[in-house]
RNA sequence: GGGCAGGUACCGAAGUGGUCAACCGGGGCAGACUGUAAAUCUGCUGGGCUCCGCCCUACGGAGGUUCGAAUCCUUCCCUGCCCA
């Protein structure tokens, strides 16, 4: 049995930028109850990045939201519209990938996201089964709905247009792709983040002109990564894996600026509404300390994709290497070949990895970025004896024992 | 097909024959400080060496001119704009 209306619609609002149009869905979900049918919620997935983090977070738990009201989830594994690649927010053509290597991608893609998904109500296609089939005539009639002008007014075509950066055909006909996905599984809702909203319009429009009623769109905020600016993506290397140990997670957290704490709280954490304002209060008037708050956020995070021992763990860990500047539980150990069990400092940074180059080992070496057994050198021809393991540490947060094979 | 403007390090962007491994900004890294891997401030940011100096590689690709080229010439590739 389905929750009532307004229980649903509740939730569905519950840290959503636009749910449109909500009279729509609203009577979508009256005739759901009415005839005790599940709705298609659709959520596209890009397998050309099948690394996921914790912004695509935001849309599966939505998603999620939706399977626990009763409703039945649609993942779209986009191993035919990455062959596109999506345009979106970059400003150039992105590398088109080929079908085998979406395929792969796309399997990881669904490991990945039923640590959030549940398996039941849960059903995954491949937008090549149907895209892959069309036939150029297919394709011009899909080309045939939709004008050049209302393509250009996507923001990211018309900016790109405006400033003279090459736009190709094909990246038009991405949002064309996307709409016929819609379209062959009658999605009745489709979700995706703020800068999906144009591509699902577009998903309405042609539903439409195939004689499919239209879906409703939600649409979620883009999560800054860590650096507090930045959409959160592996490209940029601000983001947190769903995979990353408690640790890293932890760690990354609270390396986040003070002024998205809330936000993560909200989109990552997933405190409740009343929590998170009561926090922005504090935060404000100073009765929250910004770096515990950042801590809670931390450990509700690390439980949520590891476990409540997971996070007190990595919390200790870091008190412990932060704040008392001490040593972590577990160090790794490697061996390196030396001659007579000795070796140049320079040297040694870079057969253990611990510096890409050796100019760049100089640097951290002259910069006091490295200690060795606690105490900082400064010197980078210094001889190291390896005949017992030392410590290695170099910057704040690498540390390595190190001893010759 | 024709005309014009461009292609510089991770990104943006100077430089238009030697003083250029290349100004500056962003990013990244390190240090100081701290409340954290926040904020702020400082420094560094192609590689190698017998390391206060020397040697390689690098300014879209390939040739060439020159004692010497990111800078000049030829050609090729790529992009934008205008015309057809």
């Amino acid at each position: 049995m389905f929750p009532s209306v307004n229980e649903q619609m509740d939730v569905i609002r519950d840290g959503a930028i636009e749910v449109l149009p909500e009279d729509e869905l609203v009577r979508k979900i009256e005739n759901s109850i009415k005839n005790n049918k599940p709705l298609n919620i659709k959520l596209g997935a890009d397998p050309s990045r099948p690394d996921l983090h914790i912004g695509h977070a935001v849309v599966l738990h939505k998603l999620r939201q939706f399977q626990d009201l009763g409703h039945k989830a649609i993942l779209i594994i986009g191993d035919f519209t990455a062959m596109i690649g999506d345009p979106t927010g970059k400003s150039k053509t992105r590398p088109q990938s080929t079908l085998e290597e979406t395929r792969i991608n796309g399997q990881s893609y669904l490991e990945q996201a039923t640590i959030i998904l549940k398996r039941e109500n849960l059903e995954v296609v491949y937008n090549s089964d149907w895209l892959g089939k069309m036939s150029f005539s297919d394709v011009i009639q899909l080309a045939a709905r939709y004008t050049v002008a209302q393509l250009l007014e996507r923001d990211d075509f018309s900016k790109r247009f405006k400033s003279g950066i090459p736009i190709s055909v094909h990246e038009l006909l991405y949002p064309l792709a996307q709409a016929m996905d819609s379209a062959q599984i009658k999605a009745d809702v489709e979700l995706g983040g703020t800068d999906q909203k144009f591509n699902l319009i577009v998903g309405r429009e042609i539903q439409k002109a195939y004689g499919i009623e239209p879906q409703c769109i939600v649409t979620m905020p883009l999560l800054e990564g860590t650096d507090g600016v930045e959409k959160m993506s592996k490209s940029l290397d601000n983001y947190i894996a769903l995979t990353d140990s408690p640790r890293e997670m932890f760690g990354k957290v609270m390396s986040i600026p003070d002024t998205i704490i809330t936000r993560y709280m909200r989109y990552a954490a997933f405190f409740p509404d009343n929590q998170v304002k009561a926090v922005e209060k504090g935060l404000a008037d100073g009765t929250v300390h910004p770096r515990n708050a950042k801590v809670e956020t931390a450990m509700k995070i690390v439980e949520l994709y590891h476990s409540k021992q997971a996070a007190e763990a990595a919390f200790e860990e870091f008190e412990r290497i932060f704040k008392n500047k001490e040593l972590p539980d577990e160090i790794e150990e490697m061996q390196v070949e030396a001659d007579n069990a000795e070796m140049g400092l320079m040297d040694l940074l870079v057969a253990t990895g611990l510096a890409p180059s050796k100019k760049e080992a100089k640097r951290l070496i002259e910069q006091g970025g490295v200690l060795v057994d606690q105490n900082k050198t400064d010197d980078p021809f210094q001889r190291i004896q390896l005949s017992n393991k030392r410590l290695v540490k170099v910057g704040k947060r690498k540390f390595l024992y190190v001893v010759a094979k």
